[in-house]
DNA sequence: CAGGTGTTGTTCAAAGCTGCACGATTTGCT
DNA sequence: AGCAAATCGTGCAGCTTTGAACAACACCTG
């Protein structure tokens, strides 16, 4: 084979090790976060997302659509969060339809106690080993990525033309 | 102060840059594979790590390592390709507790279809996008990742009690 | 060779996630 | 107003993933 190699070998290199390094990287901070707070990666994105928010809450698409959950999974995410109490969920004033995600005393607790360990582990894993010019080149790669991907993900369904 | 704050704004901005850009290019992969070759990300990359071991198979141990898969998630894994005929599992000749998976010419031929969609997915998401210099920078960065990240995942489990 | 100690991979129950269909609106068009 | 189409979130069935317990075997020591 050969024709099967449309990367050229330096691209090849550069996709693997940015692929595995990064499942190496996510799932060790998903052990760490789940060690020292019992959170999910998804619990503590969502914590930080409300937190954020004025009168920290959400409505539930705009908090999928940051999070890049499916609308389904986000119900049960936060179904799953405010069993434990970290969230709450209240219906939409203005629209009957919907309702917002809203961070209890409890989960910004929850959130204040996670943070430092979660970002200290960001830190030793990833951060602490990468010097300025790495750290600027990251963002430029990744900035543009992200700048991209948002933009050419408009229409979810019934694509006229394909 | 601020210790709520562990990491500077700079890196804090590369960190959330390259989270969320990754996350959004690893569901766009996902779903373009998914697409036009109706295999699952682990499917494609257990197919090219059979296809390029010698005699196209591999101890499930080994597989289950370069995957980063727990074990019974490969087991699982395995079970469901065999099932759509991608792959077989053969006891391992020299050591009769474990198995092999070995690649299928069904499961070679799948490989084969879907490798060129799956390699312009990444080009026009990714790849294409960088230059030269952006694309050194990437390997340099998660390549020396990857290597600190395998080293340091020793200690598997039993802390305490058993 | 007996006996303990590690490995290897599987199994099982519980939890998580996906895609789709649905009820309840809201919005746009005429 | 009246009605079709789009939007919002949920419910559900089925698949996937996790973690712990396990059985089968290998290895090492005496």
């Amino acid at each position: 084979m050969g024709m099967t190699e449309s990367l050229d070998s330096t691209r090849g290199a550069a996709w693997r090790a940015y692929i595995e390094a990064s499942q190496r990287l996510f799932t060790q901070l998903e052990e760490d976060l789940r060690v020292d707070s019992d959170l999910s990666f998804a619990d503590y994105h969502v914590l930080v997302l409300l937190s954020e928010a004025p009168g920290q809450r959400l409505r539930m698409g705009e908090l999928a659509s940051r999070l890049i959950f499916s609308p389904s999974r986000l119900t049960y995410q936060v179904s799953s969060m405010q069993r434990r109490g970290l969230v709450s969920k209240e219906p939409c004033p203005d629209d009957r339809r919907g309702s917002e995600a809203v961070l209890t005393a409890a989960g910004l607790l929850a959130l204040r106690e996670a943070a430092p360990h979660h970002l200290a582990s960001v830190r030793t894993h990833l951060m602490d080993d990468l010097d300025d010019a790495e750290v600027a080149c990251l963002t430029r790669i990744f900035d543009r990525l992200g700048e991209r991907l948002r933009a050419s993900r408009v229409s979810s369904a019934t694509p006229t033309a394909r």
